[in-house]
RNA sequence: GUCCCCAUCGUCUAGAGGCCUAGGACACCACCCUUUCACGGUGGCGACCGGGGUUCGAAUCCCCGUGGGGACG
């Protein structure tokens, strides 16, 4: 089978690559640019990720490819992810990328090259199972990553290889070391899916220029100032620079809530801050796996943030909206972050978090 | 402007002569974790306002200065 594996110049694509050879398929490896700016590090990390890249292909003797998806990437998935950061809220824009230009630019720019499939270094599984494709959980739950592929169709999931998805992280490496491959020992690449890793806020405010504001707790004391609440995410707790204060628990101080609009960054003292708890959501741009729902309303296990714990809960659906309500008390949950749905091992889909039932904060517009 | 309090890491503080090469918390930094943003874990940086005394020994006692705070002005 003719397949093109995406191909990051890390040791998991890099593996993806070596196995899917070894089984004999006709494999291209295929590197994307995705992100320019007119920062340097980055261009020399992208230069030096295509080079290894380039040197695996090298190694397992498979032709290699690149091209440019950064205008693609800019505008269907970067134009959203500072639109939702402007609106207050926490995108995830490593969800769309997938969907988008991963396995949408990507996918059809392999597919114009002859490719039956793609593959990608993914942790995830997708099997047919009983008429459709279905994401699984990675074997290796610690590295699972169906939470980022989870607005993925059946038409996509259909083109997908995920060869890493029976392996655990350790196995990788194994296999990569054992086939000499010259990433076998490089460093997983963490930070926003082809922009990497850096200083959060200082990338962001490139974007969206810092607008000193007022830190306030719930009550309306006011506890010093932020640099534009749009940074902020509810608890979130670095980067508040509140010391310790007369009559304080010492406890550390958590952001509790935000209002763009007049500026403000709530806060509030306390890892397990009551004003962090909530019990349901709402979410919006629903999108199914199976493409509709498993019912109007049905149990399964959800998380809110990835690597999170599943949660049990129950979801009503209704449209492309859905309401959940979890079994437990669930803490700093995000507007603008994903609300994934399991059942067992089969990843069901996800939402988008419009809001929660935490308190409200008083005072606040 | 007489008298009275107070004065320790960036912040809030522990400390009431030897246990202090000054402890903790928060903040900050680093590393770990992590394909989002976060949470979390480990570690690090970091102070006795200045100057004199008393004492074998002072962050702890005394004096002066300086800097804050106090319903007699």
């Amino acid at each position: 089978m003719r397949v093109t594996v995406g191909m990051s110049g890390g040791v998991d694509s890099s593996v993806a690559a070596l196995l899917l050879k070894r089984a004999g398929h006709d494999v291209t490896g295929f590197f994307m640019l995705n992100w320019e700016d007119d920062d340097p590090e980055s261009g020399c990390h992208a230069d030096a990720d295509r080079k290894d890249a380039l040197a695996v292909c090298a190694k397992l003797g498979i032709p290699f490819r690149g091209a440019n998806f950064a205008a693609e990437y800019r505008e269907r998935v970067f134009a959203y992810f500072l639109d939702e950061y402007r609106a207050g809220r926490t995108p995830n824009p490593d969800v769309l990328c997938n969907r988008e230009i991963k396995f949408g630019t990507f996918l059809d720019a392999a597919r114009a090259d002859g490719a039956e499939k793609i593959a990608t270094g993914h942790y995830a599984r997708n099997e047919w199972i009983d008429g459709r494709w279905r994401l699984l959980r990675a074997r290796d739950t610690g590295k699972d990553q169906t939470y980022f592929l989870h607005m993925l169709d059946q038409e996509q999931l259909g083109a997908a290889l995920f060869p890493l998805g029976g392996l655990h992280k350790s196995e990788v490496r194994r296999v990569a070391a054992d086939a000499g491959l010259p990433v076998a020992a490089k460093k997983d690449s963490t930070g926003i899916c082809f922009i990497g890793e850096r200083d959060f806020r200082a990338f962001l405010s490139t974007y969206l220029p810092a607008q000193p504001g007022e830190l306030r707790t719930p009550h309306g004391r006011t506890l010093g100032e932020h640099q534009g609440a749009m940074f902020y995410t509810p608890g979130q707790r670095s980067g508040l620079h509140i010391g310790g204060h007369a009559g304080g628990s010492g406890e550390p101080w958590y952001v509790v809530g935000k209002d763009v609009v007049a500026n403000v960054v709530y806060v509030d003292q306390g890892h397990d801050s009551p004003w962090l708890q909530s019990r349901s959501l709402t979410a919006s741009s629903a999108h199914w796996i199976a493409d509709a729902a498993p019912a109007a309303s049905f149990e399964c296990t959800a998380m809110t943030r990835y690597r999170q714990p599943l949660q049990a809960c129950q979801v009503e659906v209704g449209g492309d909206r859905c309401a959940v309500r979890f079994d437990a008390i669930q803490r700093g949950v995000a507007p603008g972050q994903s609300v994934v749905f399991y059942r067992g091992e089969e990843c069901l889909g996800g939402a988008v978090i419009d809001a929660t039932d935490a308190p409200p904060i008083e005072g606040r517009r």
